[in-house]
DNA sequence: AACGGGTGTTGCGTATGTTGCAACACCGCA
DNA sequence: TGCGGTGTTGCAACATACGCAACACCCGTT
């Protein structure tokens, strides 16, 4: 491991933290005001750092370029997309695709509700891990060690008295979606909006990704959208024929 | 500047463009295999890079995840943002904040409209640059040998028949924005939607974001739309006085 | 089974690139 | 004018990153 691309890249996580000058950056590093000055400078090349006007350094605009380039590239996400699309047409209400990586789970593609009223998430926002029903799906599929490994290491936040309060309960449910093949949130995220969703496999079976269809009460009851579930499952395994050239049955 | 550094950051655009094994990475860069392998061993410690399945590699979740705490950590964006919302309540409409920085506008902040019809937008994502109302706010305040600097580099796509064609007529459109304070773009880069925007400035008079209201003509037409100006005006600088302490007049 | 081409990985000596220092330049402030 | 606080530069000493060569591994082939 490099030891100056190291240091260069703590500096990231440092300034997502707000702006910092230069002798802050050299402190919090633990290295000379002259290094951080050079590592800064090649960041700054490179677009990841920008120098505002009172000579202190944040996050620049690349970062934001590179992370929307990524997440264009995805081809899991092109592949998919004509059926989020299709099945949102349908539906009307929204849909999502995530997957999993390192420990978290983010939203890579969203079709926005027909509804007026809609729910908070964004692409690349990474996912409510311990609630979310693409979540569950994708963590369901993890081998057996590394499930209980990240469901240790997980806070368990209760974003409502319904959602998950520990790691035992999300295990306990993490079989029940691995066993069942599809996954529920019933306003564990926020209380009056519920999903459904369904994993997308690759050729050797294991889940790459996961989808899932969401609408607010008020739109339609929680034993509504269920119906829908039959949907949402055929949807994914088309996807899943279409990425892996197999049948996921 | 740090030459290992350099390296390895070089290797993120090329990994925006899509995946790449350890022998394509040194390839491209120039390096021996080993020397490319400790680089992307570095920036997979940082969660930058992400190794899939089939061992190549590509951009990571952790960029997602800064490129985001970066756009919420600006304090800009939460100075506008309830004037935004406040906005967006009064008219219905999509509201859209933007900065420049390096050559480039993107947006930082988005309220969207109540009406079903969306125009297609995304935080982070670089804007138009040569037809959008924010772009043409904060290019029209760069000193003039930037400006046009600038404005000889770019590209001039006709997205419609309305768009600016060239770097000449963008120079021109610059110089009314700067002259006049406010700016619109009337179906340069959607033929069916329409924005008009205004500037919000810092202590010093510079120009440090823009904002713009945007609707299709389905819903307003342009005429309707331009009678919100005064509104948009008195909401910049109300931000501009939010952010700076002084009033902008 | 043995082979060959294609990967990714490791250990190591060398020389190159990086480091921290000390001195300087710059700015605002008293 | 002097003084703390910045950011910046040149340089010599050293640590570190470099490329090499050899190895390990996984395929499909003969």
């Amino acid at each position: 491991m490099s030891q100056t691309v190291d240091r260069a890249l703590s500096i990231l996580p440092l300034l997502a933290q707000g702006p910092a000058d230069l002798g802050q950056v050299a402190d919090r590093l633990g290295v000379h005001k002259s290094t951080a000055l050079r590592l800064l400078r090649t960041l700054h090349e490179h677009g990841l750092v920008h120098r505002q006007q009172d000579q202190r350094y944040r996050l620049g605009a690349r970062l934001f370029a590179l992370a929307q380039e990524a997440v264009e590239n995805l081809d899991i996400r092109e592949i998919a997309h004509p059926h989020l699309a299709a099945l949102n047409e349908q539906t009307g209400h929204t849909v999502h695709l995530a997957v999993y990586e390192e420990s978290e789970v983010l939203y890579i593609d969203k079709v926005e509700s027909r509804y007026p009223v809609r729910m908070y998430s964004r692409i690349g926002k990474p996912v409510a891990i311990t609630v979310a029903a693409v979540a569950k799906l994708l963590l369901a599929d993890l081998p057996e060690p590394e499930r209980r490994a990240v469901a240790a290491k997980l806070d368990y936040p209760m974003y409502t008295p319904r959602s998950t309060p520990n790691a035992a309960a999300f295990l306990t449910e993490l079989a029940t979606v691995r066993e069942q093949g599809w996954a529920t949130d019933l306003g564990g995220h926020e209380e009056s909006i519920n999903c459904v969703g369904a994993p997308v496999r690759g050729a050797d079976g294991r889940v790459v990704a996961a989808m899932s269809v969401s609408a607010p009460n008020v739109v339609v009851t929680a034993e509504e959208l269920l119906t829908l579930l039959p949907l949402v499952r055929r949807t994914a395994d088309a996807i899943s024929r279409d990425y892996s050239g197999k049948d996921p049955a």
